[in-house]
DNA sequence: AAAGAAAATGATACCGCTAACACGATTGAA
DNA sequence: TTCAATCGTGTTAGCGGTATCATTTTCTTT
């Protein structure tokens, strides 16, 4: 040994958790740590046969990248906002499942926000922008809430709305062809045979619900029936006014054949009342309705009903918002974008031919 | 300008986000990075003036640590699974919305998982631990399988179950007093003067069946009531069940005067074949339920029940785990805790005293 | 074919935080 | 009084990626 003093430092102890890193990768396929980042961001500039050896490397060591460094070094935070007004609403776990894959595929976080409208809507957005939110989420009925609308997009706050009857120029939004679907139910009840199918129109103050109308409408007069205001009732998507409607229709003489409800909690309603005046359904009644909640597959018979496909609708939400958060610093900010999701017509046990008495 | 050459590198564009990091929290409060982060994480040896004073600093500042480059200085990483088996199950968004608090709080990621039963527990465990989860949630009824308990815990994962009747050794536990909660409902009952009470079960293969079903008895007997074997009947916590049960129920002569239903939506059930029997509820048969779920409040009239905190439930779990999870390294496992909270009885509009006849 | 432009890849320095260690100031024991 | 243990705080070196610039290679162009 020499009598130099040894260094003081001892080698560090590794405080790496052991798992691979970019490195690794990189060492596997004879590459620099950068060419990786770049097959995985795929960022142009990479001869392609390189990027196959990078690929084949990723692949053999199934290496993920961690998404803490990714995000510390240099690419955006991303927070992303859901705003609910009701944390027991039925679509809201579907939402919540669909918004995690999004974010957890972007590498965005979720938030979850109530909002009951107590405080206005210039105060929350407010909140919003204190918790260092980048963008909100809003599912109905928030998402048709024009106040509240303008107070986020005031505060320059990325939205995208999900399941609107009307998406507004400011703002991303997914939804589903509200007025073709229930088009597509009514002419499902008339190829069964029904002539005469009452309607149970939704709250009007969400923008979905005159549109579920008009597709009940055009439905009718596309097979030369006419539109009987008489079979048109209000409700307000409650269980409690779809007794009412339902009472109203059910007392007309003659009595429709269907009943259409504008959901699936208020056709829930229509086949408690039908019940109640001991009417098979749907032997007596067909009845059927929309959304396909848990409400759906939860009475007996199981109802009818059209499905939106909630998960997808906030997954894909998720994606473009985090998109444009990410992309806010570039000059081409994309113009919003509005997106259409299929519809399902889901056949249960709440349809059938009328009866002829 | 002398003729040196000038550094070839010229000052780095800063790539911050222009966010509030600990070294401007350690120039206001005179310390360095270190001493703030210390105060952050309270670890010890912080003079408490020097505490106060970097406190003061992170208050003015509105400070809020970045929690990537947190976790990538070494704070082990936290990925928990949310494993659900039904996406529409009406707790589900409630349990998502307290886990996500809690994940936030932290700082732990969280995953939600679908597992159907159509893989063997085993594999589900494998597919867990490649997607490097280090933990797992487990709401009900997958708290209550054993098989898929033994090949998690099997797998070394940290388990929680939540809302189980039967806790195991091996797993943390977040509950309520289920036997209580039904003893405290019937009890109830009886105070409102009904004395034959009838009581549909739930499903057997959950452990939380028997345990709702004995408090039911116990509640009886504590009033010096026999258990008539014949107001008990079987049920599965479907609707379904719950109109054959209450068919059972109301076919019985003398009638009940109320019918206690293990959950909502059997309860629901019991409402909507009393009125096809043209009886009133609460006027001619009271009826009340258990969990509080979106049904309780979407039929009519509105269903008496018990609420459990489901999402604070999910939240003490999370917290937990993600415990549970950064203390693996260290020497003192901490035995599981299994812990209870207090649910609430909250009255609706089904139950009223019992009607004379 | 030489010079220049473009494409592919590498090297370096961070992002914001914290583990590990260093070090001066106290405190306590011998 | 001297030396060691302790405490409070600062210093250094990463964590695992990626932005930026440097360098090398390849392809044009005249």
């Amino acid at each position: 040994m020499d009598g130099a003093e040894q260094p003081k430092r001892r080698p560090r102890v590794r405080r790496g958790s052991g798992e691979l890193t970019v490195a690794d990768v990189a060492r596997q396929a004879g590459v620099s740590p950068m060419t990786v980042s770049r097959v995985i961001n795929r960022l142009g500039n990479v001869l392609p046969e390189t990027r196959a050896r990078v690929e084949a490397a990723i692949a053999a060591l199934d290496f993920v990248p961690n998404p803490a460094a990714r995000s510390l070094a240099g690419r955006p935070q991303c927070r992303i906002a859901l705003l609910h007004s009701n944390p027991s609403a039925a679509y809201l776990s579907e939402f919540l499942v669909g918004s995690l894959a999004g974010a957890s595929e972007t590498d965005a976080q979720l938030v979850v926000e109530h909002w009951d409208g107590g405080d206005s809507p210039v105060r929350l957005a407010q909140r919003l922008t204190d918790h260092r939110i980048d963008a909100v989420l809003l599912p109905p009925p928030l998402c048709d809430d024009a106040a509240l609308l303008a107070a986020l997009s005031a505060s320059n706050l990325p939205l995208a709305q999900i399941a609107t009857g009307a998406p507004v120029a400011f703002a991303d939004a997914v939804s589903i062809d509200d007025e073709g679907a229930a088009h597509a139910m009514t002419c499902h009840l008339l190829a069964l045979g029904h002539r005469r199918i009452g309607f149970i129109a939704g709250d009007p103050n969400q923008t979905a619900s005159a549109l579920r109308q008009a597709g009940y409408a055009r439905a009718l007069r596309d097979a030369g029936l006419d539109v009987d205001p008489d079979l048109i009732v209000p409700g307000d998507f409650t269980y409690r006014s779809g007794l009412d409607a339902s009472e109203r229709l059910l007392s007309q003489v003659p009595r429709p054949t269907a009943i259409f409800a504008s959901n699936d909690d208020m056709a829930a309603a229509v086949i408690a009342l039908a019940h109640r005046h001991r009417l098979d359904v749907p032997h007596d009644l067909t009845v059927c309705g929309f959304d396909d909640t848990a409400m759906a597959r939860a009475v007996w018979p199981e109802i009818t009903t059209i499905r939106q496909p909630v998960a997808d609708m906030a997954h894909r939400a998720m994606l473009r918002l985090a998109d444009r958060v990410r992309a806010a610093a570039s000059p081409d900010v994309r113009a919003p974008l509005h997106e259409e999701l299929a519809f399902t017509l889901v056949e249960r046990a709440s349809d059938a031919q009328p009866h002829e008495k």
